[in-house]
DNA sequence: AAAATCCATGCCTTTAAGGTATGCCTGTCA
DNA sequence: TGACAGGCATACCTTAAAGGCATGGATTTT
């Protein structure tokens, strides 16, 4: 008994006779007879009653019927939700974001292209920082990721740049500094600077200091702000300067002026996007492809 | 995606290699290998993820595991079900007996004799006159019945002999007519009746009447009983005589006894077993069978 | 009576499935 | 490290299943 001849069998009982069917599926009227005739001898009884004009369903046909419905049924039902699947369609996809980076625009639009794409795919969006992410990106937790990369990259990443940024002085729009920028960072002790909690976010602030130190800059930290955006109202409110990364520029209140600088230029804080080299997820694919593809449009490091 | 694919689909899954699976379901490892890519192409998705050392599943390929399950399990269940339907072992066997014989032994043992080989058949017993039986053996709605058959029978019918049987007087013990049985039954004319209510028999009074009113004798019936073991309990009590078929000899109360009569012994009271000749029924020809295999061995009008 | 309809059978072609031999890759063990 | 074993894939061939065509028998319709 197999889904063809369930096929055959429910196409001739719907359209009532072997010759209506064998128009409707195509096929030869002998090839449907012989079908039939099989799948009689394969379930030990006749499902159909042969008079000279026409067939009609016996007792065990007509019970056959409702079943080989149900079969076929559940056939399409799993054939579709399967290539769903392999194509990535629908599914789940789990992706960590560094707090940091939850507000920026280019991930938000990431994520919300993604969706528009593929409607049916669950989109998990986890605030994660750094150091976890690449954990649960290991065991499999996480499918992908947007996260600072420390040097060494684990073997069992993919790693792509996903938006390349450095680092600018931010002062309040009155600052003395704007008519006169100072050469080196290491000029800026006397300076009052807003701060992030390292918590928030270590590898950045690690990466950052460690920077900073190299500088021979000690900064002299009198306010702590949550995120980038609290810090630049901060500064936007004259209770300091600060370092902040490049993109900030883009959703900065008002009342903030930049000022680059060679040495914070050169310092790189880009932000990667990751996943695991082995998860083949196809819904992980269309992701990957997607992020890839905004990157490019957008053009890394804008 | 067929039930081969499928089911090789779950033996590769559950050995966890192919080589394993194509040792348990006996057939080559390249053309498990094949069978399987070829799914693979129908679904437009990978199931497995080779490595070097054997082959995992992918997330479509752990969905599609449980789904195949449940399809292969849905066919086994159909594919029982069907069989069993087709060979009678399990369906509805519905089967009218006229009132007059629900309590005749023969179709008792019959019906728990079907009962006993066939448990899994329901058979459904309605007791029913012999004029309706007859019209519900034509629409369908009864597929045997154990019924008097008038002398024409319906081409839709299929008639066997069921008991042969024949009238019998019936008489108290101490009645005087056993000491000096009449020859005719002309001569009972002075002796009170115990008599059925036509409603309860129809074919069989008006046959049974017009047999006895053609012998010109017209019964004087003084006392109602609804049916034989009623009639011959008020023979038994003295309250009159009465006709009865033969078979009543072996369920009869005491205080009974029969005289045979030539002219009664003449008269044609068989019960009939008949079907509906298109009715193709699995269940019903095992019920056939075994009836028919019953009649043979007991021996008809026995 | 002729035509049309429908199912079954015989014979042949095409396609799907299976078998054997072999190659490639990788992890293992001497 | 190099031979070996286990496991998957490919190539090539054979066998079995499915389908097509022609045809026949039976019955209803015209």
């Amino acid at each position: 008994m197999g889904f063809r001849q369930l096929r055959y069998f429910v196409a001739i009982v719907e359209e009532g006779s072997i010759s209506a069917a064998s128009r409707k599926v195509h096929i030869a009227q002998p090839a449907l007879t012989r079908q039939i005739q099989a799948l009689e001898v394969d379930l030990g009884g006749s499902l159909f009653e042969r008079g000279a004009k026409g067939i009609s369903l016996t007792v065990t046909g007509r019970a056959l019927y409702e079943e080989a419905k149900q079969l076929l049924e559940n056939r399409e039902r799993v054939m579709a939700r399967i290539s769903s699947l392999g194509q990535g369609v629908i599914g789940k996809v789990t992706v960590g974001v560094t707090v940091a980076h939850l507000w920026v625009p280019q991930i938000k639009q990431v994520l919300s292209g993604f969706q528009e794409r593929y409607p049916r795919v669950a989109l998990e969006v986890y605030p994660l920082l750094s150091g976890p992410q690449s954990e649960k990106l290991q065991d499999g937790s996480l499918d992908a990721g947007f996260l600072y990369m420390e040097d060494k990259i684990p073997d069992y990443l993919n790693v792509r740049l996903f938006q390349r940024d450095n680092l600018v002085l931010a002062v309040p729009e009155h600052s003395p500094l704007i008519g006169s920028p100072p050469d080196e960072v290491a000029q800026l002790s006397q300076y009052n600077f807003v701060w992030g909690p390292r918590s928030s976010s270590p590898v950045y602030y690690d990466k950052l200091l460690d920077y900073l130190h190299r500088l021979d800059f000690y900064p002299r930290v009198v306010q702590i702000g949550a995120d980038n955006v609290t810090i630049l109202s901060l500064v936007a409110a004259g209770l300091g300067i600060s370092i902040v990364p490049d993109t900030c520029k883009w959703f900065s209140p008002p009342g903030v002026r930049f000022i680059e600088m060679p040495e914070l230029t050169q310092c790189d804080m880009s932000v990667s996007f990751a996943w695991n080299s082995h998860n083949q997820s196809p819904a992980l694919q269309n992701f990957i492809n997607t992020v890839l593809e905004c990157s490019r449009d957008e053009g890394v490091g804008s």
